[in-house]
RNA sequence: GUGGGAUUAGCUCAGUUGGUUAGAGCACUGGUUUGUGGUGCCGGGGGUCACGGGUUCGAGCCCCGCAUCCCACCCCA
C-alpha cells in the first residue's frame, strides 16, 4: 500500500469541515478590516527564502524542501507566507505605486521537521501582509485581527508582546549582549554557545537552568530601545489596553525569522501541546528594501490552522435539504428526477435502492436531512410525493408539480 | 537531528506465564409479519495482529530491523 509522507495529511470530513469554516471565519474578518485575497506560488526561487527568512534560522538552514528542477533553477517548496507575498508585491510595482495595500492569504506551506502533535511538514497556513503603514496603530490592528478571529472561533489564549527594536537600537543591543553572554561563556550550556554565533537574542529564552541563572543580570533589549521604538511600543500597549485585549510583555520573545523588527508578537494556548503558538507576527519594515523593493514599512502575522483545529468550537450543525428515496423499484427513475431539479437550488441526496419507509427514514435522518421524500406505490399512481419534516414533524402528501 | 512510548476490525480498545478457530463497544449492513426516523430487539459482513527478519514443537505476546504516529528536546504557526 502506498501512504502519504510523513508529516503530511489529507483532509477531509469532519476535519475538512473545521478547516472551510475556519478560512471562512477568518476571511470575514481579514475583509472586515480591508484586506484583500493574494494568491502567490508554492514554489518560489530558493533565493527568495534565504534572503527574506535568513540562512540563519532554523527554516531555511535544515527544512526546506529544495531541489534542481528541469530548467536547472534552484527552487523550494515554500516554508512560509511572507516572503512570497512581498515578492509579489515588488514585481507587481505597487511599491512604486505607493499608497496602502492589505493583502490576505491561505495556503500549504512546507517544512522538512520532524513530525510531531501540532508539527507537520504540509501545513497551512493563513496570514495577512500590511505594506505602507508604518504607524504603530496598523501593528495594534493586526494583534485585534487575530484576536477577532480567535474570540469568533470560540478558541482562548495568551498573546505575549514584545519590542525587537530597529536598526537604530537593534545592532547595538545584539553587541551588548554578546559582549554579556561571552563574558559568562564558561558556564552556558552548548547550545547557547552555538546561539551567540547564529541568533544571540535567542540565548535569553534558553531552557537551561544553570544559563537562566547567569543571564539573569543580562542587558534586556526593553531598556536598550531607542527613543522611536519606546515610543511606539508604550502606544502599542496603550492602544491594547484601550481595546481591551489583555496582553502579556514577554522580553524573551523573539520571531525565529530574521526580518522582523520592532512590534513582534504571539498568540499561545495552553490545551494543544508543546507546540502552543497559534499565531505570530510583527513588523518587518526593512524586508521590501532587502528584496530589492522600495523602503515600505509593513506588518503581518501568520496563523498556524492545523494547530487551531481541535480548538475551535464548531456552531451546531442544522438539518438541512432533502433526502429522497423509492418504495417501489419502478419510482426509482422518477426520484433521481426530481432530485435534479430540487439540486438547481437546494441539498438533494438520493437513494437508489427501494426500501421500506423505515429505513428511508433512518437514512434521512443519518444525513441530516430537513426533509424526508418517498415515492412508493401509492405516490405513483396518483402522481404524488410523501413529504416529511423531519424536525417539524409534520407530513403531507404533495402533487408532483407542486414539489 | 537526539531521546522515550505506541502500533490488534472502519474507529476506540481488550487479549492471562508463548499453547485450539484473535474478542468487545461503536460504526457499517440486513431483518424486525402490511408505509413512520434520530432512542427497542435479533442477525450478518469485516483482521496477512503495521511491515521484514529471527528464536521456538508452537509467536498477537520474546529478540532484531524498519515505517508511521504520539511525547519530550530542538524549532516554530
Amino acid at each position: 500500500m502506498i501512504t502519504s509522507l510523513r508529516g503530511m495529511n489529507d483532509i477531509l470530513s469532519e476535519d475538512y469541515e473545521r478547516f472551510t469554516y475556519f478560512i471562512n471565519t477568518a476571511t470575514t474578518v481579514a475583509q472586515r478590516y480591508g484586506f484583500h485575497f493574494i494568491q502567490t506560488p508554492l514554489l518560489e526561487e530558493t533565493a527568495l527564502f534565504k534572503r527574506s527568512v535568513g540562512e540563519s534560522s532554523d527554516i531555511v538552514g535544515k527544512e526546506m524542501y529544495q531541489f534542481i528542477d528541469k530548467g536547472k533553477n534552484d527552487v523550494c517548496l515554500r516554508p512560509e507566507g511572507t516572503a512570497g507575498v512581498v515578492r509579489a508585491f515588488i514585481q507587481k510595482k505597487l511599491d512604486r505605486a505607493g499608497g496602502i495595500h492589505r493583502f490576505f492569504y491561505h495556503g500549504a506551506m512546507f517544512r522538512y521537521e520532524r513530525p510531531q502533535k501540532g508539527r507537520l511538514r504540509e501545513f497551512h497556513q493563513f496570514g495577512v501582509e500590511s505594506f505602507g503603514v508604518d504607524s504603530v496603530y496598523e501593528d495594534a490592528a493586526m494583534i485585534m485581527m487575530v484576536s477577532d478571529i480567535l474570540k469568533e472561533l470560540g478558541i482562548g489564549y495568551r498573546l505575549q508582546i514584545n519590542s525587537l527594536g530597529d536598526n537604530n537600537c537593534m545592532p547595538a543591543y545584539r553587541k551588548k549582549l554578546v559582549k554579556f553572554v561571552q563574558e559568562c561563556k564558561d558556564g552556558i550550556c552548548e547550545d547557547c554557545i552555538r546561539r551567540v554565533e547564529t541568533n544571540p537574542i535567542r540565548v535569553l529564552d534558553c531552557k537551561n537552568e544553570k544559563c537562566q541563572e547567569l543571564y539573569i543580570g543580562a542587558p534586556k533589549l526593553i531598556h536598550n530601545l531607542c527613543s522611536g521604538c519606546s515610543y511606539d511600543f508604550d502606544t502599542l500597549k496603550k492602544i491594547l489596553e484601550d481595546n481591551a485585549i489583555v496582553y502579556e510583555v514577554n522580553t524573551n520573545l523573539v520571531r525565529g525569522l530574521d526580518y522582523y523588527s520592532k512590534t513582534a508578537f504571539e498568540f499561545v494556548s495552553d490545551n494543544i501541546g508543546s507546540q502552543s503558538a497559534i499565531a505570530g507576527g510583527g513588523r518587518y519594515d526593512r524586508l521590501v528594501e532587502f528584496l530589492d523593493g522600495r523602503p515600505t514599512p509593513a506588518v503581518g502575522f501568520a496563523m498556524g490552522i492545523e494547530r487551531l483545529l481541535e480548538l475551535i468550537v464548531m456552531p451546531e450543525i442544522k438539518r438541512e435539504g432533502y433526502y429522497i428515496g423509492a418504495m417501489d423499484e419502478n419510482a426509482v427513475d422518477l426520484v433521481v428526477k426530481i432530485a435534479q431539479k430540487k439540486r438547481k437550488t437546494d441539498r438533494a441526496v438520493v437513494d437508489y435502492k427501494a426500501k421500506n419507509l423505515k429505513n428511508h427514514l433512518k437514512a434521512a435522518d443519518k444525513i441530516n436531512a430537513k426533509f424526508c421524500c418517498v415515492i412508493g406505490e401509492d405516490e405513483l399512481t396518483s402522481g404524488t410525493i410523501w413529504v416529511k419534516d423531519l424536525e417539524g414533524k409534520t407530513e403531507a402528501v404533495l402533487k408532483l408539480e407542486e414539489f
